[in-house]
DNA sequence: TTGAAAGCGTTACCAT
DNA sequence: ATGGTAACGCTTTCAA
């Protein structure tokens, strides 16, 4: 009780929220008590009485993928310069997990969650009949919550039709999956084969490569096996810059020269995708963008929960590097 | 209230809790009218009562860096384990930050603090009077609280015996650093120079490449502007993973070959140092080993604030691969 | 084994 | 402009 300390109850705490006006005098007489007794304002009290922890919740597939680092990393920021401190969890790949995160958020630790899902599809979030405040992140085919996302139906077919443009005409893609895997994975599938449509590729289903996890090693392991029983395409799309990370890996490895003999283009634009040898096209969007959309799209659902459903949408664009370049 | 929906006030309390003896039947009956109320307990009020709150913080410097991704992954899955939550906090490079976060650990709201600190020496932990629990994670020139580490000296100096048995003799460093500016850094160099005494190689000031920040952007930068004025090391030992990544990337553009003309060695042992071109030689630790260390420490003096300061090692190895091999 | 009451530190409301 | 009082939801202590 840093109030024994001076002169009041409860005008310390006027002085710390520093709203209702107080005396010059006595502003000063609490102030100098707080710094004495080094006080410091109970949060924990603070929440109970206001119901607001000041506390979002950031959830997240895998922290230690640089994808995920990156979105973290900018989410972090944004809520810091909002005043929000972001606790963080990891789903792994298991839905349950990510059920539990929703209902925590009913727990009165944090005022709203973030939740980028992976296998997340419609089912999973129509259970959560009491929704805390949620902002999903990514591609999620489902419209009940607000969200955020890239285009990446769009995205890839442009890609692919990017690498069709260059004279390639056995366009691989790896990363490849089904719905109930990720749901990007799924689009991205779709978007890529509707780019070898729109160039008059035919549908060649030995040429997708599904693979375990994506990060280089699943990329690298998926690659390093097709190999062995398939020729070499000319362009290898990865749906994700960590694949294409393994996969270049593989390459150099097989003596295949990057981009003579095959072409390689990523997805998401990792900021060492830039520095990988060669250096790596991808399909690159903001970070810090997504960060704020979906921030403050949390903000307004915080604010009033029964504002209409609202979507915000990240542009992309394709930035071309070593990797495809000429043929 | 959910208490009103059953029986009584604070049997409820049992029940979740679980510590003490109830009836199967008023258990039962409690349990139900959880259910039909969907009674979730709220955490702040607990937080206010029983003084902690279950979160710890992690404060890292930068979170988008594939090391400090990988260390957050692990902490975040050993404190979840343990039926802890983590607040995650960037501290940049500005250490006033970092003591700001030291404060703020005594607001409540979380319980302890794992700080990797950039920039913090002796100086700026000792401000903190009446510290909270708090674990330093890394190098650190202070010995006031429990912390872990890895010795960054005598890994640095056997990473430069290693490129020197393998006959280089003109071994530059990429990432020197002094002091104020990171504390691993430093290590790392003295590390360096001691290889270079004890190979019996002549220090060459004009060798210790600084850099402006541990990413493959700031490695390529400052080895590209290097290049220009310098001839080629035969061999460089990059202080960072990510710094390596940055100069290979340089390196293949200037037509310099890996690891014929120029070994290239790097320092975390980061995942996609596998999969890079070629694969990277570096300084390994098992990041996993380290969170539950640095766990382990928080959890032991948030249960005894006066518990005696306590150091974990967790231990390094080397990793050879292709970018040191031969000549 | 269970109930009643007090109090954790804050802020909202009402009174002064 | 400031003080008093109550209440947020939980757990601990004491009594039944």
């Amino acid at each position: 009780m840093a109030r024994r300390a001076g002169v009041s109850p409860k005008t310390v705490s006027n002085v710390v929220t520093g709203i209702i006006t107080v005396t010059p005098d006595t502003r000063a007489k609490v102030e100098r008590a707080m710094q004495e007794l080094s006080y410091v304002p109970n949060l924990s009290a603070r929440s109970l009485r206001n119901g607001r922890s000041g506390l979002i919740g950031l959830a997240l597939p895998d922290l230690s993928t640089p994808y995920s680092a990156e979105v973290a990393h900018h989410i972090v920021e944004v809520a810091h310069e909002r005043g929000w401190g972001v606790q963080i969890e990891e789903t792994g790949l298991d839905p349950q997990r990510e059920f539990e995160l929703m209902s925590k958020a009913r727990t009165n630790i944090i005022d709203g969650l973030i939740l980028n899902p992976v296998v997340l599809d419609e089912s999973a979030v129509k259970l959560g009949v009491a929704l805390p405040p949620v902002v999903l992140l990514g591609e999620v085919n489902q419209h009940i919550t607000d969200r955020v996302w890239v285009d990446n139906f769009a995205a890839a077919r442009e890609m692919t039709l990017m690498l069709a443009a260059g004279g390639r005409r056995r366009i691989a893609a790896l990363g490849t999956t089904d719905q109930r895997t990720s749901a990007s994975g799924q689009v991205r599938t779709q978007g890529y084969r509707k780019g070898l449509e729109q160039a008059g590729i035919a549908f060649d289903p030995s040429l997708e490569i599904a693979c375990d996890g994506w990060h280089p090693r699943g990329g690298a392991e998926a690659l390093r096996a097709y190999l062995k029983g398939h020729d070499l395409p000319d362009a290898l799309f990865c749906f994700t810059d960590s694949l294409a990370i393994g996969a270049l890996s593989v390459l150099a490895g097989a003596g295949a020269r990057v981009p003579e003999d095959i072409a390689v283009a990523g997805f998401d634009d990792i900021a060492d995708g830039e520095f990988a040898n060669p250096p790596l096209t991808t399909v690159s969007f903001s970070r810090r963008a997504m960060a704020e959309r979906a921030v403050s799209l949390l903000t307004r659902r915080m604010n009033d929960r029964g504002v209409p459903i609202k979507t915000g949408t990240v542009d992309y664009r394709i930035i071309p590097r070593a990797s495809t370049l000429g043929h």
